[in-house]
DNA sequence: CCGAATCCAGCGGGATACTG
DNA sequence: CAGTATCCCGCTGGATTCGG
């Protein structure tokens, strides 16, 4: 894995790249970028438990998420070939939503670091309480 | 580990509570919602690989952040006691920042997952790419 | 049932200037 | 050097309404 540092050092010079070289692309940073809003987490959590869900028991299962933020989470992380999303052509409508491997792959590191937070978060909380 | 289903499940169905009881505390919740800013953890990713670091060494390993958005970043990671901050007083000043116990399990978990962030990025981009 | 489309308030966060 | 102090813009995301 490469460091910002480093990656920053081997930048070469060329001068004025369009508008600054600031947009160095960084696999680390546009993965966290699309991952670390309000609620994608929270869904890939429920999606890890449960193999498949539809839209409205996602919405039960993540509580306080609006249809529009569980409507545009879904999408961003179908984009991101996190999820698989299955459309069923009837009346009343029926979408589906499971972990792609690269989404279950995602989950397993992602449940490791939940569960420590869980842990932990006696200890964390505790940290903010003094001064 | 308990899953935000789970404790939803476990809610007790008091008819308006004040304005609908959302306010379920869940762990898991509070540590991401006070992580998954724009900084914290590419701060923390630096903290990791570099043992203590001063603030403007820190403003250099961290491309684009600004003075503004890293005094407030490190003051929440040390609030969240992610991080130690030891002033010296002295002119000119001079404040080193390193990772606490705390933190540096943090990092283990969160340098994994960037890990594998970093090998699938490709993926994940080219994910984007289709449609 | 699963959205799309608006409207809009809040605040995250950038730019800049000042201080001990 | 390592911050504070302002100003202010843009985007996130909540509430609401409409549609297939």
């Amino acid at each position: 894995m490469e460091t910002i540092a480093a990656r920053a050092a081997t930048q070469p010079k060329k001068k004025s790249e369009k508008k600054s070289a600031a947009a160095a692309y960084c696999p680390v940073r546009d993965v966290l970028h699309h991952l670390s809003d309000k609620w994608s987490m929270l869904v890939i959590r429920e999606l890890g438990t449960q193999p498949v869900l539809r839209f409205n028991e996602l919405k039960g299962a993540v509580p306080g998420i609006s249809q529009k933020m569980l409507t545009t989470t879904m999408r961003k992380l179908e984009q991101n070939g996190m999820v698989r999303r299955t459309v069923f052509p009837q009346i009343p409508p029926r979408v589906e939503y499971a972990l792609t491997p690269l989404g279950h792959e995602f989950h397993g590191h992602l449940t490791k670091l939940m569960q420590w937070a869980c842990n932990n978060s006696a200890q964390i909380v505790g940290s903010r309480a003094r001064k």
